[in-house]
DNA sequence: GTGTTCAGGTAAATATTGTTTACCTGATGG
DNA sequence: CCATCAGGTAAACAATATTTACCTGAACAC
């Protein structure tokens, strides 16, 4: 995941803290026990990155790197802002359902510092919710969708719907049906919840 | 905020990590910050309390209290699910936004710890939960919410949907308008984004 | 009254963990 | 062939969380 001729001792520390992520948190997660999983030293680790926490963001900006390059790819030859729309919520929940430190990371380990909305992951965040915007206003100027509500709005209702119908899986680690999941959220957001008249 | 004959020292250890969460995350608030702040020494905070992280859960939960009490008489005399659920979204976002240490302990500090969801607190955000979760079922059986979609979907959704709309708020101070946003989510909430045909 | 207990509190030692420093080594290219 | 430098180490150091042993005065039992 990591570019080519990063030397093997980077390659090894994310790993680590990958590994390490996948049944622990990141507070609970020594320097110690980094190096030890990386099989390196403490040192290492502060040769490549800032602190314990700069780690975490890189961890995360290479994620979305690789998640960024194939959202492209998705949307190609899908037509009509609602289509996208499932398309994208559709692949979100995949990859909340299928990457488990990934979601961990993003929904529970980097909003309570500062520091990370200033990392270059989060500039990769941006860019993604950029994304969305854009198809919400696309969709509002083709009449797909309704011109009464704030583009933004409608954003936090996606992404907030998709992160708390995952969040009991990441947290519990429960087995989620990626596809009902998907068709629960798309009916939601674009139908309500109330009963037509 | 906290019951009568708790000792004077706990409940300035209380207040003062109160106060210190105003303006700082938990992980960078130190256990000498809050003594400190406090006026007491270290020792006394482990008197009270196992470590720093249940120190923090019990500030939740006293906030949780205290919303929990007023929940059944704001719903007094509400009648209709719908309504119900207009008043508890208002309600929520009420909180988020004139609360927000209280915001930010449970939108971006707690969840990534496993003993939190053995806490106390959680027990009472469990609590809430389930009321909303009453509501819904009421509306189904009503028929003023649709039947054709989970209950626990409908939930994520509402939650979800809060809780991005008060991020940024929570996270970098901005303004928010209760009435403004509490219309738009319900809104997006009951009708979706979708255009009517 | 006097002695016992115990809640409320302190000060200082200790353990754990994050971070910095000074240094070693072998490859590379001028 | 030697100067440089990336990749790496080991150990010191600093910051913090946590534990320990102890002090004090009020309440209470006898």
């Amino acid at each position: 995941m990591e570019k080519k001729n990063t030397p093997p001792g980077k390659i090894k520390i994310i790993n680590a803290m990958r590994t390490l992520l996948e049944d622990r948190n990141f507070s609970s997660i020594t320097i110690s026990d980094i190096a030890a999983t990386a099989g390196v030293t403490e040192g290492l680790i502060y040769k490549y990155f800032k602190d314990k926490r700069q780690l975490l963001h890189h961890v995360l900006k290479e994620y979305y790197e690789y998640f960024l390059l194939g959202i492209d790819q998705d949307l190609k030859g899908v037509s009509g802002a609602l289509n996208k729309l499932r398309k994208v919520i559709w692949v979100s929940i995949d990859r909340y359902a299928t990457h488990r430190v990934f979601a961990r990371i993003i929904l529970l380990e980097v909003r309570n510092s500062e520091e990370y909305f200033h990392s270059e992951a989060y500039d990769l965040v941006r860019q993604f919710n950029k994304i969305l915007l854009d198809i919400i206003k696309e969709g509002m100027a083709s009449g797909e969708i309704r011109g009464d509500i704030s583009p933004s709005f409608a954003r936090y209702a996606i992404f907030g719907t998709i992160e708390h119908a995952c969040l009991n899986r990441v947290i519990f680690n429960e087995k989620v049906s990626i596809d009902e999941t998907a068709e629960q959220v798309t009916h939601l957001i674009l139908n309500g919840i109330k009963s037509r008249s």
